[in-house]
RNA sequence: CGCGGGGUGGAGCAGCCCGGUAGCUCGUUGGGCUCAUAACCCAAAGGUCGCAGGUUCAAAUCCUGCCCCCGCAACCA
């Protein structure tokens, strides 16, 4: 038996769970029940990346302690996996007594091999990011982070640097040795390019930041978030404890180690864990696999970006097996997806409504007509659809063992089509009058019973519930070992239960307007944002006319304009004021062109301190109103002399 | 030369790694069936597979160049 260990990455508790960490845990839940089935011993882990500065800082913000914090979190995250179905073995925290031992171990072995040293580390450093930045990296005079536009600070500090250089070559010939390491290969490629440009040391620990696992033998410093979160795929198995009986065997001497990740940590799970491993001399994963990202209006979700997906009132209104098979059927392998609650609609109703549901209870309703509530006697040799059935599951099996599941569900979803096919062109209604026909009729509707049988089999790992609810319905019993996706697994004679409407049609229309006033269904435009609300948004504070006076609006008239070269949104403009000219540049290049703008009038606040955009200085601000980030210009109603007064 | 993804019938997408009849879902049109969840089945219309070269007996698929779209990053003073 093979052993097959399965790791979601750590989820970062400042945020609520969204259709990301979903999407994922589903995955790996997925392959894990697939495994299971398959007879591999499976270990699968999940668990929360509790550590750091941002952690503190939330919790500061909300007046609790930071454990606290995390332990809410942790509970949303166990209602949803427990919602979900989802199956893991562990549940790691980053917090634990058995991970921060499992961490100084490893830090130890870091250490015995000479790969931890001491250093000066200097620069610019944002706490939001707990990042040092470049000097060129930062924007505005006051060195804003590129991330936050918050204020960096500068900082020198002794850091403990991990020799990341030293592993640039061992990685690489590792790659290229097992080009499964990394998955999907566009991936590979980018890893293998970074790495081949060299690797620097890294910073592995902190002493600003308390929130973190103490630096064994450096009081003050904590340790690194990124050291400390990666290894919890060994920590959690006992790795530097005593009982490490489950390292032992899912990862010294484990068959399989995947760990899924999203695209934005492919790198720190493929070139920093794996030199962190390769110095404690700890085997690799066998492979990483990155998977897309879940869009919504071509943006890539995510908190920052304000448009989450949290489909709570999906897996309310329709379970959680209809969200994981929509999530595993519409994203395929490596790619990005679209998620939108019309293509859940659609894809329910023509995959689960039209096809299996309506599938199963035409035949539950033919074959409990004509044999007396039960499933039809055994015919004597299997029929077409035997054939058919082994071609699919064949495809399904290849599919899933490369985690292709949309391939996998396609394969099965063909049997069904053949299965529909076979009792349109057999006619078994017609069958059913004509006691000389009786053999045809048994072979027919057994068949179809026993190639949704096999669907249903085979949609256990996706939809654990729903396929165990097809099963009975087709008087199936629930199958233990992928074996049982064989032809000829139905029994005889079993008593068809009522079951009712598996899938009932969705009202699209209906459905979509049930939604609509929940704001953009799915997509919570502001997410809960704990702690991070600072300014109220609400009742903007109130001014005196004096204090606006402060601001010199004036009237201008474009006289030249150009893009900015290598921006995209820059526009650089010079404009008349009458009295004077200046150079103003405006992000403004999407919505207007240089020649729609030379000869026309703007308003620009006269009195703003100059700043430089992309090296051009800007002497002034052009007045534009803001409609989802889209500028619209101000402009006089009427010209008007140049440099006039806007009051 | 910042990083990456994508351009395939009306819409959304597979196929591309491992060249050889271009496939799926939805939609449209016509027909069939009435067991079934207004479902199911058959047929038809609809594609220069972004453009141009190249390799090849053969290119959506491999190579080169170009165009366009989209994320991220850098700029929205």
């Amino acid at each position: 038996m093979s052993t097959f260990y399965v790791t979601t990455p750590i989820y970062y508790v400042n945020d609520l769970p969204h259709i990301g960490h979903i999407f994922t845990t589903v995955v790996a839940d997925t392959i894990a029940r697939y495994r299971r089935l398959a007879g591999d011993d499976v270990r699968f882990l999940t668990g929360t990346d509790e550590h750091g500065q941002k952690i503190e800082r939330a919790a500061a913000a909300q007046n609790v302690t930071p454990i606290a914090l995390a332990d809410r979190v942790v509970e949303r995250y166990h209602q949803l996996w427990r919602t979900l179905g989802i199956t893991h073995d562990d549940f790691i925290r980053t917090t634990e007594g058995r991970h921060k031992a499992g961490v100084a171990a490893i830090i130890a072995r870091l250490e015995a091999a000479g790969d931890l040293y001491v250093a000066r580390h200097e620069g610019w450093y944002c706490t939001a990011c707990e990042t040092y930045y470049t000097e060129k990296e930062l924007v505005g005079d006051d060195k804003r982070c590129p991330d936050h536009d918050t204020p960096t600070e500068w900082k020198s500090e002794e850091n403990l640097f991990f020799r990341l250089s030293k592993y640039a070559e061992p990685l690489l010939a590792h790659y290229r040795e097992h080009p499964e390491f990394i998955q999907p290969d566009s991936r590979r490629n980018e890893i293998l390019a970074f790495v081949e440009g060299g690797l620097k040391d890294l910073s592995v620990s902190r002493s600003n930041v308390a929130w973190g696992i103490p630096f064994p033998g450096h009081p003050g410093h904590t340790v690194y978030v990124w050291l400390d979160a990666l290894s919890n795929y060994v920590t959690a198995l006992g790795f530097g404890q005593a009982d490490r009986a489950l390292a032992d065997r899912y990862w010294d001497g484990g068959d399989v180690r995947l760990h899924l990740v999203g695209n934005d940590i492919l790198r720190f799970h493929s070139v920093y864990w794996p030199a962190f491993l390769l110095s404690a001399g700890l085997p690799l994963p066998t492979t990483v696999w990155a998977h897309g990202w879940w869009l919504r209006d071509a943006r890539k979700m995510s908190k920052s970006s304000g448009n989450v997906v949290r489909p709570d009132h999906l897996i309310e209104r329709f379970g959680a097996d209809t969200l994981r098979y929509f999530l595993l059927r519409e994203m395929v392998f490596g790619l990005d997806a679209t998620f939108s609650d019309e293509a859940f609609v659609e894809r329910y109703n023509a995959d689960l409504a039209n096809d299996l549901g309506n599938t199963v209870s035409r035949l539950v309703t033919l074959a409990k007509k004509n044999f007396d509530g039960a499933t039809p006697p055994r015919p004597e040799s299997p029929g077409p659809l035997a054939e058919v059935a082994a071609r699919s599951v064949a495809e399904y099996r290849a599919a899933f063992d490369q985690l292709a599941f949309s391939r996998g569900l396609e394969a099965l979803w063909r049997l069904l089509a053949e299965t529909n096919g076979r009792i349109v062109t057999t006619e078994p209604w017609k069958l059913a009058q004509d006691p000389a026909r009786h053999g045809e009729l048994v072979q027919v509707l057994w068949d179809g019973l026993e190639a949704v049988r096999i669907v249903a089999a085979g949609l256990l790992p996706v939809m654990p519930e729903l396929a165990a609810r097809v099963l009975a319905a087709v008087g199936a019993p629930v199958p233990t070992t992928l074996e049982h996706l064989a032809w000829g697994g139905l029994p005889a004679g079993a008593p068809l239960p009522e079951a009712g409407s598996l899938f009932p049609r969705i009202d699209k229309k209906a459905f979509l307007a049930e939604l609509a006033p929940a704001a953009g269904g799915s997509v919570t435009e502001e997410a809960a944002k704990p702690a991070e609300s600072t300014a109220a948004p609400e009742g903007v504070a109130l001014i005196t006319i004096d204090k606006f006076f402060e601001t010199r609006l004036r009237v201008a008239t474009v006289v030249e304009a150009e893009a900015v070269p290598k921006s995209s949104k820059l526009l650089k403009l010079q404009v008349d004021l009458g009295d004077e000219r200046r150079q103003i540049v405006a992000g403004i290049a999407a919505q207007y062109t240089p020649e729609s703008l030379v000869g026309t009038q703007v308003v620009i606040v006269a009195n703003l301190q100059p700043a430089k955009l992309m090296g051009n200085e800007s002497q002034g601000m052009v007045l534009a109103a803001s409609i989802d980030g889209k500028p619209v210009l101000v402009r006089p109603e009427a010209p008007v002399p140049n440099g006039t007064q806007v009051r």
